[in-house]
DNA sequence: CTGACCCTAGACCAATTGGTCTAGATATGT
DNA sequence: ACATATCTAGACCAATTGGTCTAGGGTCAG
């Protein structure tokens, strides 16, 4: 399967920024990534860096989409989903190399537009919530339940992930289950 | 209150990185703001940057260890000190102009040495679980559900400020007690 | 007044940054 | 075969980066 120079270059920025941010990683090492000059970058991104994170956010956005359906497509709990879902995503924190943010923020939220960047965020992000709860009503949950659940398990994973980079170690994302189904004899008391 | 050089330019660097990342921020920039020449700047963090940074960060671990008592001291339930906590970190959210992230992440991501940054954002994160955790046996929890209550309340912390950047609306910390003690006639089904 | 020390001040530097531009290779349509 | 459009290639540029270095101001003790 051949590979677009426009695909290897969003590809390369995706995965770079992921580890080191926006900011942190130049064009040079890009495009050395991707094994291609600076004039195909800006032939296929006119807007040079912002383009390109733009396109690397979209991707990996996409890509987040489609492991959620991969997640939740077969289950047949809702509680299997977010286990699926769970473990699926340690994988590929653990793919990754250990070192990887969300994309999403490592990406928008310290880019140069600070106003449209971190709008992109906010959409990607109430997209994910959405399409989870969507699996969640599909299990028969309440319209308002569903929504609530997708939440919690939004901003579990997102603290998850940042714990696993924190600690290097992908058992941080699978161990969230724990966290979000307690186990029944060792529920919160106050 | 006299505020020593070395404290302003710690400070500087500290709001700046957690409104841009390590590598987003430049010496010039957290210079001006703390109005200072570089020469300071060398004499009391002769690292340079990678100083600044790792005394930032102590910094913001500083003030969050004193968040979290200043929640949990006078609380006479759990669920009360993080009722608490969630609203002072709202308010402080709000207060910094919405653009933040997590200070650690942050600045210890993606900072120059990945791994004793990323040594030193585990450490501080697990001070702060350890700390809730004790604050949560003192109300009678076990050890284990103690613990595990605050890996949750991290984790939903961490999640739920991301969450807030993205929205730019401090009540997603706020709401975040409804999703971590979810009221009883809208708990999750399958 | 003098010398020592701590700190401020900013000129200066090599390296890198994101970005531009032109020349040419490659492919496509006729 | 030729003309056109698409894309690759990388030299080049101004601006900025983190960092170094020297000169001097401030404040002590003697």
């Amino acid at each position: 399967m051949e590979q677009s120079s426009r695909d290897k270059l969003a590809w390369s920025a995706a995965k770079l920024f992921q580890q080191r941010g926006f900011h942190g990683v130049g064009l040079n090492e890009i495009l050395k990534l991707s094994g291609l000059p600076k004039g195909s970058l800006y032939h296929h991104f006119p807007n040079g860096k912002t383009d390109l994170a733009l396109e690397a956010a979209a991707l990996a956005h996409r890509e987040m989409t489609r492991i959620i359906d991969d997640a939740f497509h077969d289950a047949d709990t809702y509680q299997n989903g977010v286990t699926t879902l769970f473990y699926k995503l340690a994988k590929l924190f653990e793919l990754m190399g250990k070192y990887t943010g969300c994309p999403i923020s490592e990406i928008l939220f310290v880019g140069p537009d600070q106003d449209l960047f971190r709008e992109k965020s906010a959409e990607y992000f109430e997209a994910w919530t959405a399409q989870i709860a969507a699996y969640a009503e599909r299990q028969g949950q309440t319209p308002i339940t569903a929504r609530m659940n997708a939440e919690k398990l939004f901003v579990t994973l997102q603290g998850g992930w940042t714990l696993a980079r924190a600690k290097q170690d992908g058992d941080a994302i699978r161990n969230l289950g724990r966290l979000i189904f307690p186990n029944p004899d060792e529920t919160s008391e106050d």
